[in-house]
DNA sequence: ATATTTATGCTCATTTTGAGTTTAAATATT
DNA sequence: AATATTTAAACTCAAAATGAGCATAAATAT
């Protein structure tokens, strides 16, 4: 019998200020291939695969999630189990790629993760609306109670939002009524997760949902992203949750940039990854006071405007990488 | 051919104030067992074998990491690839185990980790002495210097303690020497990993080390802690760097406490994951700002000094769990 | 010459954090 | 019974971090 074990890369790069994965077939599939006999590692094997298949060199590797797939089982009935991983490319090492390889903005996959101009109408105009009314299929009303407050906290929405499709129901207990309500960015898995249960996503097995009084638009399977073989989608939404929960503590953004590099170019980054804009001042305020990045004393040729100060990361701060979760058994 | 793929669980629970995992095998082992067909997931395969095994049912659990042992194969030549995961136990239900079932301290296993009591004499008079002869094994004197950084860094030293075992060399180049200068409780894994690599540790392939000049005692093996089969105390790590991490900022210790407690006793339990104590005024004043606990209005019988109000956690936050990550790929 | 654009320096009120002191309510000791 | 000891819990205060904005500088566009 052949091995039971994948291993599936989400490649991830900034070009023109927009994050993209790199995919194979079309957009349809990241990057994978089993762990061989070979592989001395699931990261070698890993970096083989994602070499063979797309002959991008690739940097910083960490892991992600394991899955199963029920439905793909080896001759002896054994489910595969596949094992994610979250890979960076500088900007500048993305060329020459094999023909089948493509990098696509990621916000193709979730469009309702990107909130760089403000938040997307569909979201609105028919998530919320749809996710409202399979919140009310629910037999029990605790579980219809519970989904309306899952989707305000997953979505960021104010309490009014949610209780008028039912009878006015106001504060349970306290009066922490609408401290939560804002925006996560890093809750991307959990609104996935909450799509796909609610049946909204082509891949979920009850996908079209069957409780629409709210009609879904006829351009709603475009609206809602491009949908994946297998769940790959989903292993896309767990690494931008790793990515943007990360970037808030640990200088992950080392690894997308070129070597110099604006202050604006490096929050434009930032905000490409993280999907909302950031306060400029504050932004750099903080990456001052944490050290990370030192000036070249160049100066950008800038289009209009003021040119902009060069600036590289500071080569001492390797160290930090060295701190990060690479773990390879090497045993005896 | 057989699976390839096994599971792992590293519960823990806190009794009697101490941090304790479920072990098997005399604690040389965790739970673990084989992913197999009838499996519907890779949390069904850790409950059944914990159940198997230990006979303690358990609630929240969460995968924490994918290892593969080269080591171990395969009829075919695949070698193992085991996933583990985290679960949390409350001290009420840690009775009538299976006979080989036995819960132990978890700072058996790492007495380096145990800050309750100041920091542990371990670490200044042998464990930093031999991680500093290591650094000094290395040929290149690059990585020489990386090596006492890390040490540093890892083990919360102030610069005097590294720099004398060579010339003295001081800041690189800014001036942010002392900052990252204290105990990270988190960082246990990459405390555990340096130890290995320094073959410190009876499980790693280059133990005993030969570098000694500064000789080790005799009962080093016993001060360095308990060993355990494969890289199971790896895992261990593993689990005690995740949960000391995400108590910083989730409501973790909710699966690991009764139902009613007084905020002393949350206390103690959140210092017994995190190895060191906290200010109890502090502790108290974030607690209230989280919203996480209600008065029962009851107090507790006090053995000395005056009864504490007994708590509970608020049932509307079981919600947040819902926004915890259980990931059930369940497809068409 | 003037408007526009981008970069960067600086201010200020508010919130959060770290580290106490004080008072309360019980048991232990003399 | 009076006093010391122990644990709980309320409150204070200075330092640091954060959120939001204004002011100035240096380029291009009109």
């Amino acid at each position: 019998g052949s091995g039971t074990t994948e291993v599936v890369a989400v490649l991830v790069a900034i070009t023109d200020h927009i994050a993209r994965v790199l995919t194979v077939d079309q957009g349809k599939l990241l990057p994978n291939g089993p762990l061989m006999p070979l592989h001395r590692s699931l990261q070698a094997g890993v970096r083989q695969w994602v070499e063979e298949q797309t002959q991008q060199p690739l940097g910083y590797l960490e892991q992600l999630y394991t899955f199963v797939d029920t439905n793909r089982r080896n001759v002896d009935g054994h489910a595969l189990v596949y094992v994610s991983y979250l890979g960076l490319v500088q900007e500048t090492q993305t060329q020459a790629l094999q023909s089948k390889a493509l990098w696509r903005d990621w916000y193709d996959y979730f469009p309702w993760e990107n909130h760089l101009d403000g938040m997307p109408s569909i979201i609105t105009d028919f998530i919320v609306p749809m996710l409202l009314e399979w919140a009310d299929t629910a037999e029990d009303s605790i579980i219809r109670q519970r989904r309306r407050q899952r989707i305000g906290l997953c979505w960021g929405l104010s309490e009014e939002f949610l209780t008028d499709s039912e009878f006015i129901e106001t504060e349970p207990v306290g009066d922490k009524a609408d401290e939560s309500r804002e925006w996560i960015a890093e809750h991307v898995l959990l609104r996935y997760e909450m799509l796909y249960e609610a049946g909204l996503i082509p891949e979920a097995p009850n996908y079209p949902p069957n409780y629409q009084t709210v009609e879904l638009p006829s351009d709603w399977s475009q609206r809602i992203g491009i949908p994946m073989y297998y769940d790959h989608r989903r292993v896309i939404a767990t690494a931008i949750s790793r990515l943007r929960a990360k970037i808030e503590y640990r200088p992950l953004i080392f690894g997308l940039m070129p070597d110099v590099f604006t202050l604006s170019q490096l929050q434009q980054s930032v905000e490409a990854l993280s999907g909302i804009r950031l306060h400029k001042q504050n932004f750099r305020r903080l990456l001052e006071s944490q050290n990370l990045v030192m000036e070249t004393g160049e100066s950008s040729s800038a289009q209009r405007g003021r040119p902009a100060k060069l600036y590289r990361f500071r080569h001492d701060i390797e160290l930090q990488s060295l701190l990060m979760d690479s773990k390879l058994p090497k045993r005896k």
